[in-house]
DNA sequence: CCAGTGTTCCACAAAATTTTGGAGGATGTG
DNA sequence: CACATCCTCCAAAATTTTGTGGAACACTGG
């Protein structure tokens, strides 16, 4: 009971989890899967792989019990296996972010925000606000991710307005209501894209806190199938 | 904005902290430092690793920010850096315990468990339990892991009787009251065993649900300081 | 200031992971 | 059945990570 060997061999085991979330491109792979299912194809164009190396990735993801497959005809869809995966995948993100200086430098960097500048409090909503103005219709949410991951699972009421499409597509908005978008997560740059966008049309618009990922894990509800 | 090298600069930044927890050794210095700060050299005894490796892998978890170092004289002891690693520590076992059967098969091999034995649920105290109890004074809490483990945090009103003394000491225990043992959390063996000595013993005994970290993680109040 | 202890830094060899291209398997289509 | 598509498996090359000593460094006590 309790030996050396058998302890080392039990931390090496959970190690293997460890080691598959310790490799940036499967980071990012499971960014993209925790948004919604998809094909090994569109994985590697998305992650910027080759379809192999995304097929190896993908096989160290799965043997750590991460990611789950079905298949449909001669594709195969891969899946996050779980919400316990995507809170794993959201609290590395927490202790990186709030732990490591150079983690936060490439945020932002990444987002393009200025970190020197102070946060503008009155351009993001938070989920509870959002909540309740939505429940007296005060508010117009927009999804601005591709519309796949829109109807894989959205914001209930929220509209699908891919990024791509928003500026054809500014009438469709009502007038005098206030715009509220958002995106996969706290570090999805579509919807400040989209905010900015907005503005510069004289379109009021807020970004929701954060984005889909948190929504889920905040356990409120969630709609899911094709656009209205 | 976004561009495919900050994205992967990023992700890479975040795979740090993942890399971190990638390797066995390195989680089981991690599981040490949960229960208390420790020196290095002490680690690296603990662990079964050459000083120097030890120190090597402390370097990989600092510059993860998973741990914070202190000095004091001669000596450099290493803690963990806050709660919320504890948190990420739990969650990568919970993902590894319940998604790769592997890992549950070491566990129990290490633990010394029969998996076809169905599970002996009055050999458990759940925690809520064992506070309603404890608030009566109707059950004697033993802290089975080393003394300075219980030094730095144990759960209130809980003795120190570290395993190896136990043996020697069941006088000290007060009669007909039903003793319950805990020790470092779900994957330990020190309760096992106390509890296995006690009822050879002839003494009532049974394991509180999981250990310290869980006890930690569920924000219930701990003590610290030495032995009454 | 010196000796001694505890720890980190450095450099090298060993081991593991990642990438890549090609072969091969499963499924669907004409 | 032949053929196309999508993906996995395999093996070799490129890159990283790990383990291990010795040198260097920081601090303490004399």
């Amino acid at each position: 009971m309790g030996d050396r060997q058998k302890k080392t061999e039990l931390f090496d085991q959970i190690a293997r989890v460890g080691k598959a979330v310790g490799n940036g491109k499967r980071l990012e792979l499971l960014d993209l899967l925790v948004q919604g299912e998809r094909s090994v194809e569109k994985l590697a164009a998305a992650a910027d792989l080759g379809l192999t190396t995304a097929s190896a990735h993908l096989q160290v993801l799965r043997q750590a019990g991460l990611v789950t497959t079905r298949r449909e005809g001669t594709k195969i869809y891969y899946n996050v296996a779980g919400l316990d995966v995507i809170r794993l995948y959201e609290q590395l993100r927490a202790v990186a972010t709030d732990r490591v200086a150079d983690v936060r430098r490439a945020r932002d960097d990444y987002l393009g925000l200025d970190p020197t500048a102070p946060v503008d409090q009155t351009a993001e909503t938070s989920r509870e606000e959002l909540l309740a103005k939505a429940a007296d219709g005060r508010v117009t949410v927009i999804d601005v991710r591709p519309r796949e991951e829109y109807e894989f699972a959205h914001v209930p009421g929220a509209r699908s307005l891919p990024l791509d499409e928003l500026a054809e597509r500014l009438g469709d908005l009502p007038e005098d209501q206030e715009v509220v978008a958002y995106c996969r997560g706290a570090y999805c740059v579509l919807a400040y894209e989209a905010v900015n966008l907005l503005h510069d049309q004289g379109v009021p618009a807020r970004r929701l806190q954060d984005g889909m990922l948190e929504w889920h894990l905040s356990g409120l509800p969630v709609e899911n199938g094709q656009a209205a």
